[in-house]
DNA sequence: GTCTATAACCGGATAGAC
DNA sequence: GTCTATCCGGTTATAGAC
């Protein structure tokens, strides 16, 4: 019912390689160049195809960053998935899911700022929240259900229905900050990362606590029905246009 | 040493009124149309002057927005200061404050969304953490001081010290929502707001227990590195042009 | 139906004359 | 301080080729 405005479909593998050249392309002069000095023109030349034909492909700029994110999921499951293997608690599994996914994006950390420029904006492409964006994300948080899963410690099963979502949420916490980081090789982010997974794994230790129980409660309903409120909002933000 | 690029200097009263009836102009259209909706040209036609002139006395279409930022925190203040008055819980303090903020934002809430749209965007000036917004992100933060020290509650002085800054980023975080939030009347906000004023206020009744004292200092420790990181990463961003 | 190219359009921003 | 004339780049319309 919703999402019915999928990238092109592309059918035929010349197509399929066309699209594909359009977007290395484009990741590279990001890359270098940074989003903004980036022009469409610019990107279809170097491609060497027309800009009407790139505007075939992806449907604006935004939309090729779509198509980053997703590129960079990938390349993070790739590098995770074994990693976890060989850890089973919960702060060495979330300090290794979150240190490799900056590894993977260092690459391209002068033209994430734009990432999140408009990752507040219900009507972006590029709003990670929004349904555009939906399989990515799913997919994302679905890899911090694996970092739960696999651990030993005892959570209560209402904050563990709930923390892979949170997890998820923290993360992108980390990256906004990261995104404005200009430490020397982002030291301050790992920093960052190291004493926050270490907060964090308190807080849960915490949280578990009897004592604690009223609070959670109350916390956990407020965080679902944010998460509801959410939906609701992006339901009604499909239709316009 | 920062902070050289202020709004232009109007000098001359004509210039004052120029300027005045552009931004005036420029809002109203904003709120009756939006703000992608409405164009440099279009403000400038209903209001009488040229383009150019337009570009005069602002910047960029961004920078309106700015000026938007100052005239709803004076509003604000407006209604907040004879309001605390004769209120001394932080529960019922912390609640208005944030209500009337509210409130004051209604007659824009259609128009608020791209106010967050490049939140997240060091270059932006829109950026209430960037410099350009120092002026009102400050006098902001003081109104939350004033919410703390009309307390009684007894809160240990290194939570106390910190208590402004971080109920100031917790009323972005609902203004976050409420630009998304469309249930009428804003009904979903304004029950998310007494919700969260609630656990807050709990919250800093527990974080103010002597049991807690080792993960509050922690917390409140990485509170001021990111407080710092963030006015490096400002200072690092406005050389840049 | 899949793909490619050319020529606009539109609106934010700037240059420079007055 | 104000205007006019342009620029520039994202986006769209359109016409056709395969």
């Amino acid at each position: 019912m919703a999402a019915m405005r999928k990238k092109k479909a592309v059918k035929t593998p010349k197509g399929d390689q066309t699209s594909k050249l359009i977007l290395d392309t484009a990741l590279e002069m990001f890359r270098e160049r940074g989003y903004e000095q980036t022009t469409m023109r610019a990107v279809a030349e170097k491609a060497g195809v027309s800009l009407g034909n790139a505007y075939y492909y992806f449907r604006s700029k935004e939309h090729l960053i779509q198509a980053f994110y997703q590129t960079m999921h990938d390349e993070h499951v790739v590098l995770v998935l074994p990693a976890l293997e060989k850890l089973d608690t919960m702060k060495a599994r979330l300090l290794t899911v979150i240190r490799l996914k900056i590894d993977v994006m260092k690459p391209y950390h002068q033209f994430a700022g734009v990432l999140f420029k408009t990752a507040g904006d219900p009507q972006s492409p590029l709003n990670p929240f929004a349904d555009e964006a939906n399989a990515v994300r799913v997919a994302s948080i679905q890899l911090f259900e694996k970092v739960v899963e696999g651990t030993k410690a005892r959570i209560p099963k209402d904050l563990r229905a709930e923390l892979p979502y949170l997890l998820w949420v923290y993360h992108m916490g980390i990256i906004l900050f990261w995104i404005h980081d200009r430490s020397p090789k982002h030291r301050r982010t790992y920093r960052l990362i190291d004493r926050t997974v270490e907060m964090v794994d308190k807080m849960i230790y915490l949280a578990s606590n009897p004592f604690m129980r009223p609070l959670r409660k109350h916390a956990l309903a407020l965080v679902d029905e944010l998460r509801d409120a959410a939906e609701d909002i992006m339901d009604q933000e499909e239709e316009p246009k």
